[in-house]
DNA sequence: GGGGATTAATTCACTATTCAACTTTTAACA
DNA sequence: TGTTAAAAGTTGAATAGTGAATTAATCCCC
């Protein structure tokens, strides 16, 4: 950030752009939290599986999921070691680089996963998708992609 | 949740959609938070700062706070419990009703708030206002308030 | 005006996240 | 080859967040 003291304030549209896009990502993430919650799944559970499911043998090297989830190595290997207590991935080395880990789905995992994700999609196109016409939603998708890649790059240069 | 199992799987440009969203809304955050970091502030802190700030005599009620800032009261407790040891808010006795507080902007919160609020603006202009035309700004709003209405009567009813 | 429900806020115990320090393995290269 | 740097991942202590239980004041209404 330079520090510009000449950036002028946000006008109202953007004022009013800026909250409702604030409210709506904590809200949205609280509902859909709450929809898991039967399922003993937190969201950080289910993404974790979601990206788990969608890998090439139900496994990913810790780092490559650590990136895709855009969590700390840290945050993850804590998470991981919850999500192998109760019983849905497991760690195995790898052989090709000693120092790595795969994070891999479990049968039970996958089970679990096969269960809860029709009702998580009910709960996101509850919450979110359905309440956007297709030309909206295509709008949305369209001007939020640069952004997402502004801040990818921000990120990469930490 | 009706636990519908015939739900339709999102297309997909629905599913880029509701991943872009997500993606913005965490890197976001992320990078909001990173900003802030040199001034000792955390994002919740900040937000805790605008809306005393803009309240009448830089004073809300703790469960108005709590409202408007979608928090809990028991975090907004914790988080004002913070932010009093840090000097920047305190609380304050309410004569009309003797079970409740106060939450008040110290001066140096005030002085932290206006000292911030630029570094704060220009952060948010460059990573995600000034990304959109004022159009596509403004057709955002216009799709993301009735999803934040929906939800907030979501809220309401637990 | 007195008893039961509600509301404001905090506290406690637990879980989750962060950040820095650390271990082990691989890569680079002189 | 040896030696240093970088990368993968974990650990541990400190901080933050959650949800249920608790305290104290107010509301209601008979």
């Amino acid at each position: 950030m330079t520090t510009d003291s000449d950036t002028p304030w946000l006008t109202d549209q953007e004022q009013r752009a800026w909250r409702t896009h604030l409210d709506v990502s904590r809200l949205l993430m609280h509902q859909l939290e709450r929809d898991l919650q039967p399922f003993g799944l937190t969201n950080n559970d289910y993404e974790i599986l979601v990206n788990l499911s969608e890998a090439e043998d139900h496994r990913l090297r810790m780092s490559d999921l650590a990136a895709s989830t855009l969590q700390s190595k840290s945050r993850l290997s804590h998470q991981i070691t919850r999500m192998e207590n109760a019983g849905l991935v497991r760690r195995e080395s790898c052989e090709s680089d000693r120092r790595g880990l795969y994070a891999v789905l479990t049968e039970e995992g996958w089970d679990t996963m096969r269960r809860v994700a029709p009702h998580h999609v009910a709960s996101v196109r509850k919450h979110f998708i359905d309440l956007f016409s297709p030309d909206d939603l295509q709008a949305l998708r369209a001007s939020l992609t640069p952004v997402a890649e502004h801040l990818r790059v921000q990120r990469g240069t930490i």
